[in-house]
DNA sequence: GTGAAAGCGCTAACAG
DNA sequence: CTGTTAGCGCTTTCAC
């Protein structure tokens, strides 16, 4: 920079002043720094900008598993809508390790990111005091732990609801639920209240609490309880994972194991993949025989045989609304109190279970 | 820093020396260094060690689209691999411009990362002096513009050919290319000579004559004239993305003009899927009218119905080598000359075409 | 409008 | 083995 100004025949301040467009700068001056910026060929430190401002204009962002095509696709939009803002990221998939996670969280501590959003997979309440701190910070999901920061609500609650819902009104009576927790079985009672189940949860906090598998195996308990519809615990099956290959093994030995359903209702789209593809395998019609419902609305949903009837979780106004509250506390200087964010949800209807 | 220094009674150098676990340090004074940093809760401003050791240990990830599998795939791979040799990723999903392309490359002049690693897209001959710099640096993808860097070889040629030779073997004469690029035609003749096309591309220097779509549909040419199978142009379909609905169009146009074709090669599997569903809709039996391959073995598509026959490009091997290279030229202090690391491809073979 | 100068927090010689 | 010290390259008051 020092070159610059010399090449230039100015102050190095001037040349600073100029590189961010601060105003009140004569129109000569800024040409003969433009020129001598290009004859020198100079480009700014990043480094060095970083530690005097003390910003590093990047966000970063901590997922489970970029594999899972929610996250991919969610990663995307951050991306771009950062990108637009000017923020570079730095992402993090934690490979659904609790260890991992909680490394990335506490990699802020030394400020490699202006701001965090954060999508918590295996944090229990006890870790929380790892996001302790004022930088600023963004949850995804939904009734996280109460943490005194902004979250963006995805609605897994009243999206699993919705689902079960369309299924009991088409007439299905016992629906499995894939990819469920089945220790919410035991908040049955609550499954509606979730204030209630978060005073509780302070003496058990478990990460089976908050989980969106957790909050969606709630939303379907609770659509059952709202209907009248007796809950067979059987029907609720976990699953290792949420890819194709999970939903594919627990069709399989749920047909294996003679246990009667007219319906599936998969926690993520993957998983009804599989589903779809293991129930085509054993000749079962559908939505004939068994309906099947998804959730996330991956884009190749609709390119499946027969194509997915699934939640869209809303991930586009996620992804701007995260970024928008992170960028927003940057600028504030501090993280801001706890709010909730509301993304819209909607089924969307498809050949697996028609209106 | 310093506080820690004056609490532990030493000086800064020490403090640093200890937390860079440099040798010839006593016991004790490293006992009294850890107390007073938990003590006081310090941490390290990674800003300041950036400018001080030129280094951020982050690495840059471009790439033209997380929404794609194969690069989320890749993305997850890379991001693990990153993190296990103590580095961070600032991926940039370049939604597929090439303005985002070119930023995002041109960003590495103000030394953000310590290394980039490129999966060119719509990059021309002509940007690459953008790529100029001594700082470390990994192309992935198949002999690109000759760069003086290491690239990560993907064996688009091959694998095209492997599994257009398979097709052709297994009878099928009439085989249609979806996201081919047509444009490749003109090249036939020099299809299995990629020197003498690069010495050609001096002169048209257009971004197909490297992208992966031109060099698969290079590689079907080839297997073509291997075989002497008569070229059809009509059966090389081009598409406006390469998703799943891009596939699915293509195979509608393909039967409504009455083109006749006896297999389908997809340039990637989320266009085979959609093939797979639009041949279904309408009836045409898989494999037995119709035999469909893919290209990039994305999890999922053993769960098709019916699963699919492609080809696996070796991403995991591709994600390793890229980071080791990018990791080696950064301990070295600069970029390596060019180099061609190959990762091993190989065709899976399922119901949609079996062997 | 422009310039001089004081650090941001840390690392790496170098001296002891 | 440990401490002193000189910057890394930039931003930002604060004079002029």
């Amino acid at each position: 920079m020092a070159d610059v100004a010399r090449e230039a025949g100015v102050s190095v301040a001037s040349v600073s002043n100029y590189l961010n467009k601060r105003p009140y700068m004569s129109e000569a001056m800024g040409e003969r720094i433009a020129r001598a910026i290009a004859r020198l060929g100079y480009q700014v430190n990043s480094s060095a900008r970083n530690l005097r401002s003390g910003r590093t204009k990047l966000l970063k962002l901590v997922i489970p598993d970029l594999r899972q095509m929610y996250f991919a696709d969610l990663a995307e939009d951050i991306l771009a809508e950062a990108r637009r803002r000017g923020y570079g990221v730095i992402v993090e998939s934690t490979s659904n390790s609790r260890d991992h996670e909680l490394a990335a969280i506490a990699s802020m501590g030394t400020r490699p990111a202006d701001g965090l959003i954060l999508s918590p997979l295996m944090m229990t309440r006890d870790d929380m005091g790892l996001l302790e701190g004022a930088y600023p910070l963004v949850m995804l999901g939904e009734r996280l732990f109460g943490m005194d920061a902004p979250h963006v609500l995805i609605r897994n609650h009243e999206g699993a609801a919705a689902a079960t819902s369309h299924l009991i009104e088409s007439g299905r009576r016992r629906i499995a639920v894939i990819g469920a927790v089945r220790s919410e079985i035991a908040r049955e009672g609550a499954a509606s209240d979730l204030t209630a189940a978060h005073g509780r949860s302070s003496t058990d906090g478990t990460r089976a609490e908050t989980s969106s598998g957790a909050l969606r195996t709630r939303g379907y308990l609770a659509a059952l309880a709202d209907h009248g519809v007796p809950l067979d615990p059987e029907l609720l099956v976990e699953t290792r994972g949420w890819n194709s290959v999970d939903g594919f093994d627990a069709i399989g030995r749920m047909c294996d194991s003679g246990l009667g359903f007219d319906a599936v209702f998969a926690l993520n789209d993957t998983l009804a993949w599989g589903a779809l593809r293991c129930l085509r395998e054993r000749g079962v019609d559908i939505p004939g025989e068994v309906r099947v419902v998804g959730f996330d609305d991956i884009d190749e949903s609709s390119y499946m045989v027969p194509s997915l009837t699934t939640v869209d979780p809303g991930r586009a106004d996620i992804a701007r609304l995260a970024v928008e509250s992170i960028v927003s506390q940057i600028e504030a200087g501090e993280r801001a109190g706890a709010a909730s964010i509301e993304a819209p949800c909607r089924l969307v209807f498809r050949e697996s279970s028609p209106r």
